[in-house]
DNA sequence: CTTTGTGAATATTTTCACAGCT
DNA sequence: AGCTGTGAAAATATTCACAAAG
């Protein structure tokens, strides 16, 4: 059997594919840990520790292959193979996830946006057609589709979750600012632009423990 | 001498405070360990734990009072002043974020935007004025700006992030798809879409082991 | 020489469990 | 009763340091 692999391992794969793409397209074939390393911030002996989890896919004494690695890093996360996801608000926001070429790339393909406005929908964003919600629950479970982006306005958010949920999505990546809440059988991802700068902002000024 | 608050503890006090300022506006008054960890996810224990490095803002056997933990939070973080923000790249993703609500309720204004495009300037986008981006340099140091967020074309990015720094921008977000290079001095926050995807797709499928 | 993969050591983080306060 | 704050334990994560391989 297998060791547990940690949470954090998980995290850091797509930091590294992301860094050995942009490599593979510089036209570099070969890389060392060191150099992942320095272009990550991660400790080369991390990289390579969380590297074995998964097997052995360096040469010692030279490298890994770039093309190689990136092939079994995306084996590990399994985007290897396509993904069919919804996106959910058609808005400036979602228009912006809509055209965003970074998840073709990834085998990412957003098959089906939904939105309340009647003048939007109909029509095509992106690649997709433009669904009203109302059709939501049975054009998610004609297309198979078990992954969602909500991008609507905060007031709906908790609303359309749970019908993503009755239809069968078990991952959402919530982009709107508000928590929702969803059955501990669905993973759920809160991205939040101001918790980024809140996280930063700590860091600026040397700020320390308070005390009244 | 205070001691060393883990990196960790920083990122989960933005999550409290969301939680903290969600349970404000439903009107509640006081609220224990348990009952955040059960919104937010994270062990009870914990949240306290995380909370002590700041000072002891419970009342043994009672809890929290909302209001002045959202306070003591908001103090620590560094979000209880204003901080003035700009915003490169006017086009659906700059909008999204222009026209978001929630920087504001926590005292991030967005006070500049810039583009490239002549039909974009001028005018206004929200609250702020939108300039050519050849102007940055000379704006950014007018209004004493030194927080930006970055949601440019792929292309753009490594050099608008140039011109930035030398600007004496030093937190970034970056919310293009590619990584970009920044002196260490600069705070640089890379969010995508595609690494949360990419993160919680490892755990869908029944090939790997699931963490509870 | 360089660099991987890894046992061992170190450091950090999380959780338990309970004293003490309300 | 219910809950915080915390010492101690347990669990994880990171880093060191070096044998083995090209």
């Amino acid at each position: 059997m297998p060791k547990k692999v940690p949470e954090g391992v998980i995290e850091r794969l797509p930091t590294y594919l992301n860094c050995l793409i942009q490599l593979e397209q510089e036209g570099v074939v070969r890389v060392s840990s060191k150099r992942i390393g320095a272009l990550t911030g991660v400790n080369p002996a991390e990289i390579r520790r969380d590297l074995v989890y998964f097997g052995t896919f360096g040469i010692k004494g030279v490298g890994y292959e770039v093309k190689y690695l990136i092939g079994k890093i995306k084996k590990i996360l399994g985007s290897d193979e396509p993904h069919q996801i919804a996106l959910v608000g058609a808005g400036n926001l979602g228009s912006a996830i809509a055209n965003y070429a970074a998840l073709g790339k990834h085998g990412f393909q957003i098959t089906a946006i939904f939105d309340v406005d009647p003048a939007k929908t109909g029509g095509k964003l992106g690649q997709a057609i433009v669904y009203h919600v109302d059709d939501m629950a049975e054009v998610l479970r004609r297309e198979r589709i078990n992954m969602a982006i909500l991008a609507v306005p905060p007031r709906a958010a908790q609303r359309v979750a749970d019908q993503l949920v009755s239809a069968n999505v078990n991952v959402i990546l919530n982009y709107t600012s508000v928590m929702i809440r969803v059955p501990p059988s669905v993973r759920l991802h809160h991205s939040d632009p101001v918790n980024d700068l809140l996280y930063t902002l700590y860091y600026l000024s040397g700020r320390h423990p308070v005390t009244s």
